[in-house]
DNA sequence: ATAATATGTAACATTTGTGTTACACAAATA
DNA sequence: TATTTGTGTAACACAAATGTTACATATTAT
């Protein structure tokens, strides 16, 4: 498919990808030092390096005829910002139970 | 492909099955309620619905012949753990900075 | 009892994603 | 200068994901 077509978390879906993000957090690493530790072709993993920057999750700085890869926080934020929407709602969640225990209580108190 | 193949990654990986999470985070639905609201097909949306049931994204609620779906935070933890993961990456980044920008200070101290 | 409603699912076509091999090229090394 | 190293990418095959239509079934309403 085509690069462009990938958003962030279509780039994460893919396992290989999400395995090359974890050991750059451990490292930088230029592009065939990834391809060595995995057992798909050079070619695969270049792609898969090719979309985690396209969508922000890395960074490559070019140094003379190698490529570092390193982790660029701006794909992260925009997953974090999509689980802060769903985060907000948990948070709510609770506070309702925690109405509708203190309304119980209440209740409860009444019996007695 | 089969439903057992997928995982919370692949899952959030689809707009329609993103676009369903974010109409769950108002209000409760029932699968066929989903569906009316778009305009792919409805057997569409309930594989859709079965994905995010089998990840952990969707309680649902057997209600006479409806079938009521809400949010479960279990699918969302596990992609909060994975992204946790990464934000640690991201604070001992800004401490090594901040390292960096003291030394220095020294140095320029020393130079005055 | 019949009809309408709310669903599930199989079969199939199409589109999308991933992997491979083969080839190209520039930078570093001998 | 010739060779090796580090990389990119096109062409193709294959696997996986998504959508559709058609049909089945259980519950509710008439």
């Amino acid at each position: 498919m085509n690069i462009a077509n990938y958003d962030s978390f279509l780039a994460i879906a893919d396992p290989h990808r999400r395995e090359i993000l974890m050991m750059l957090s451990k490292e930088k690493l230029p592009m065939n030092s990834i391809a060595d530790r995995f057992d798909i072709s050079r070619p695969a993993i270049s792609r898969h390096v090719r979309v985690l920057h396209a969508t922000g999750f890395i960074d490559i700085e070019e140094k003379g005829r190698e490529r570092i890869c390193m982790l660029n926080q701006a794909g992260f934020n925009e997953i974090q910002d999509w689980m802060d929407h769903f985060e907000k709602y948990w948070i709510s969640q609770l506070q309702s139970l925690d109405e509708f225990l203190k309304k119980n209580e209440s209740i409860n108190n009444k019996k007695e």
